[in-house]
DNA sequence: TAAATATAATTTGTGCACTAATTATTTTTA
DNA sequence: TAAAAATAATTAGTGCACAAATTATATTTA
């Protein structure tokens, strides 16, 4: 009888740390965290945005994205412009600053991916995406 | 060229943060979190434990531990002996209460985890867990 | 159209993860 | 064997994740 609490959930958890754990060490001469990072990333992708939407886009509560806004907004890569079409919401914008930023850490993010698949094949990466995408929608199911 | 960034980073992160918020509303009516559970699960199996060797079989750093040591103890789960060997250290240990909610626990998490892979094959998990080892192994290497 | 309901962003509180620093204790070095 | 170095556990500080509550604003209902 496997295990899967141990071999899915456990590794699947600690995978993604370690992941996080080295972006953030990497990404710390940039005062950046991998958190961070995805946030400027789906600006830089889908453009200005409100709050909300960038929430979804980044897998991130309300709450949580406030924060990280806050820090990114504090280190001048982003601003908060008034949404003229709904003054309950802002949308999020990359500032000049932020933009070029963006542009070079996609270099850095792309060589400590290179690493971390080191050995893999693409059909056995592809498999995993799959196998993810299935855990993802089985959640989903459930909690629907 | 494949993102994986957000192909293998973002969404294995994505995925093991969902699998631990489902694991922490099914464990909230026993007054437990997916991350205290997987203290107590190591407890079991490895008995008596210095605090030590409880973070690195639990994957947690020391600081992080003692946190929840604090709150599994708070809640009588567990207790802190002194170690006869070693005036630096503590041997954790489940409490009678804390070894019963242990047991009646593997049968909650075994059933969200049947749902969690429905329908994924034998062969689909056991690529994954090899994907998720290798990728562990990379990081490793990266470090040293 | 006014009232009821829903929503965007923020704040508060709690639980983790991570790093650096600290203190008492143990181990290693010279 | 005394001093230096390493170690176990804890504390403090910072960054997230999540739920609940709140306030101003928008949408829906009757």
């Amino acid at each position: 009888m496997v295990d899967y609490d141990e071999a899915i959930g456990f590794n699947t958890v600690k995978t993604g740390k370690h992941i996080t754990r080295l972006l953030n060490s990497r990404l710390k001469p940039y005062n950046l965290t991998a958190e961070q990072w995805t946030v400027l990333k789906r600006l830089d992708q889908q453009g200005d945005s409100s709050q909300k939407r960038l929430a979804e886009a980044s897998d991130k509560d309300q709450a949580t994205l406030t924060k990280i806004l806050d820090l990114l907004e504090s280190h001048a890569f982003i601003e908060r412009v008034k949404n003229p079409n709904d003054r309950r919401s802002f949308l999020v914008c990359l500032t000049p600053k932020g933009r070029e930023l963006t542009k070079s850490i996609y270099t850095v993010i792309e060589e400590i991916f290179e690493q971390i698949v080191a050995g893999l094949s693409t059909e056995e990466l592809s498999n995993y995406q799959d196998v993810l995408r299935k855990i993802i929608h089985n959640i989903q199911d459930i909690k629907d």
